[in-house]
DNA sequence: CGGCAAATTTAGTGCCGACTAAATTCAGAT
DNA sequence: ATCTGAATTTAGTCGGCACTAAATTTGCCG
């Protein structure tokens, strides 16, 4: 049970986010999101494939191994509850948080983890919206649609935002989208064009790339009699 | 003004404390604080020295550079910094600090560093006792005797521990000698032998070597009337 | 089925920072 | 002033992880 090193910890978690995605994991892709060449994947996998954390034939991409992916879900619990304790406690700023956890995340030990989970009150869920795979390594992905798929003319509730772009999430934290925010879908322009949507009581024309990275559910509404209306439950 | 490696900021910090301690530091010092061997570090201040972070010239040791002492200084608030937070918000204990605030300090942002000061209300003290460099790189050091130098009979407060064993500080630590505590010195037995203090009703007797790494301060003592005795002022 | 473009792997290099072994320099004692 | 042991440096290696350039494999299309 030695220590991996920060890059093959990266590379877990990036083969663990592309089996999400795509079921398995292609050198290329793999190059693509670490922003690396291919012939350096290539040369980690192997020393993956030797340290049996991954499973990899030459020319037919990549799976984890069960250790691989205990190891991939304990990096990315790691790093959802840094995002978590950097937004929480320390009150940075959304956008920031994930490259800060990035670097963070290699250099925690098992103890702080502990602390901070402990401190956060055991949490589901990072500051995007993202679940926290829990100490024994279990996550619930869930499915939802995002604002560019909802239907107008009702409320959501935003249960997640993508992490992949800290400009665009600059610009939804501008505009108050951000996980918890209640939106309203007033209307959709043809051909393309923008989503009008309400936030605060604020109107704001979203281009689809944006919508397409705000993920919804449809928000609980407590009538006078405190029914309910439109989902079934609790939280997220 | 580039990122320096993790690698380079423990030399330049192990060169600093060097440097406190006998104004200058050699080759094999360097190398024993730093578990290398002094061809390691040769190579190393030779890197350096490229760099423009420390002088040096062959067989004759090493000192830093201006340039150097600032970095030395910021990592060393890093560090600091960390340590005092794990302790103090999420209650660590104080001989594990040391250790984790060693891996996390090279991956700390300015960002993060200026909000974990802000969340301490920029403090000026690790929880061992150690002055904190100020932003733009200012550090008090100030001398304290060691429990085995100070007089006996008196009370004493102490306000720093060395962090250099953490089994010692552990030690200590069980025994409620830690910063803040209020000792005192009962009594010294001759030849070598152990000192005996009394902290939070309870006695022990204290060896030699932990005797040195624990420095104390004359307590102030305050009388009915509000006024003091013993020593000037202030906080530590 | 053959041919070709894209994906992938192999081969070889470089930088970093450790190591060992061997050479060199220094400083203190005679 | 010289000798000698300790400290230091030099020279050469190694593992980790990136890179480029050159092979190889794959899969698809006509």
């Amino acid at each position: 049970m030695r220590r991996l090193t920060a890059a093959m910890e990266d590379y877990l978690k990036a083969i663990y986010k592309l089996q999400q995605q795509a079921g398995s994991a292609t050198t290329q892709a793999l190059a693509r999101l670490l922003k690396v060449k291919p012939a350096s994947a290539t040369n980690m996998l192997k020393k993956l494939a030797r340290l049996k954390l991954v499973r990899y034939s030459a020319y037919r991409g990549v799976q984890l191994t069960s250790a691989g992916e205990k190891m991939a879900l304990e990096i990315i619990r790691h790093h959802r509850l840094l995002e978590l304790y950097l937004r929480q406690a320390l009150k940075m700023p959304l956008h920031k948080v994930h490259e800060e956890a990035d670097r963070l995340e290699h250099a925690l030990s098992e103890e702080l983890e502990d602390l901070i989970a402990a401190a956060l009150g055991d949490p589901t869920h990072d500051p995007h919206g993202h679940p926290i795979p829990t100490k024994d390594g279990q996550l619930s992905e869930t499915h939802f649609p995002s604002l560019a798929e909802a239907p107008k003319g009702q409320k959501f509730l935003i249960v997640r935002v993508s992490d992949s772009n800290p400009d665009l999430l600059r610009y939804l934290e501008e505009l108050g989208l951000v996980p918890q925010a209640v939106v309203t879908i007033l209307s959709r322009e043809p051909f393309g064009g923008p989503i009008w949507v309400k936030v605060n009581d604020r109107t704001h024309a979203l281009g689809q790339e944006a919508a397409h990275h705000v993920f919804v559910r449809p928000v609980v509404e407590v009538t006078k009699r405190g029914t309910r209306r439109k989902t079934r439950s609790g939280r997220r």
